[in-house]
DNA sequence: TCGTTGCTCAACCATTAGGTTGAATAATAA
DNA sequence: TTATTATTCAACCTAATGGTTGAGCAACGA
């Protein structure tokens, strides 16, 4: 259950969210965490940049509620919330109507959407 | 017709779009503008910042391809574009699988999720 | 104990973002 | 023409962002 929060909060939250997902290095890592938990050092790999700046992402993805990170001996295992996408798509989603109704024409994205289901 | 576009400038406009929404006074006018469409200065007018300010806003606004301005007389009539929040929701649909299972195991959020479930 | 691994913290730098004010522009009204 | 209205442009300021490097720290393996 999404229980009461002030406006403001979650506004805030909208912000971070928002901002967290506008950095495609940091889209990256959500799509990674979504398959399975990774340490930071596995998460850092892929990237062309040091592990500090992936750190510093992390960090960003955590402020926003995105990731939670665990400790398991040196390694911090980062984990995928979804409650702030859920959020963000809620906010999102109260335009669904809109889109929906008047612009019948934007069917042909949804459907084209659908068989092109990678980002 | 919509032609394929490059994965780098999909990330791009990805980048606009989330960037644009992780502001709270743009959220503001996108929800406005979505109600219809109004000047720059209708716009400004509920906010405590100057209009320059404002004017700024839809200039990202309309980067991200969120806004589309005109002109009729000294005005410049802003309407909203639904486009780039159908592609924002799109790449946080891809993870609607995953959250969906993942509330899977406490059954009760699927009840809600199914009710307003849509490709 | 000592060295290595995995990571964070701190300082720094360049760029961008969000705001201000004042001047410029363009269309209308007088 | 001149004045007014609606808006943008330009310059500026401050704070935040995204990156770097180097040091520090905690946990493990030898």
């Amino acid at each position: 259950m999404v229980e009461q929060r002030s406006l403001e909060v979650r506004e805030q939250q909208l912000d971070a969210v928002f901002g967290a997902l506008a950095d495609p290095t940091r889209r990256a890592i959500v799509r990674r965490l979504a398959s399975g938990d990774a340490t930071v050092g596995e998460l850092a790999e892929p990237f062309a940049m040091s592990f500090q700046a992936v750190s510093k992402h992390l960090r960003v993805l955590e402020l926003a509620g995105l990731v939670e990170r665990s400790r398991r001996a040196q390694q911090r295992p980062c984990k995928l919330r979804i409650e702030p996408l859920v959020a963000a798509g809620g906010w999102l989603g109260d335009y669904r109507e809109l889109w929906e109704s008047s612009f019948d024409r934007l069917d042909v994205h949804l459907t084209k959407k659908k068989g092109s289901a990678h980002a």
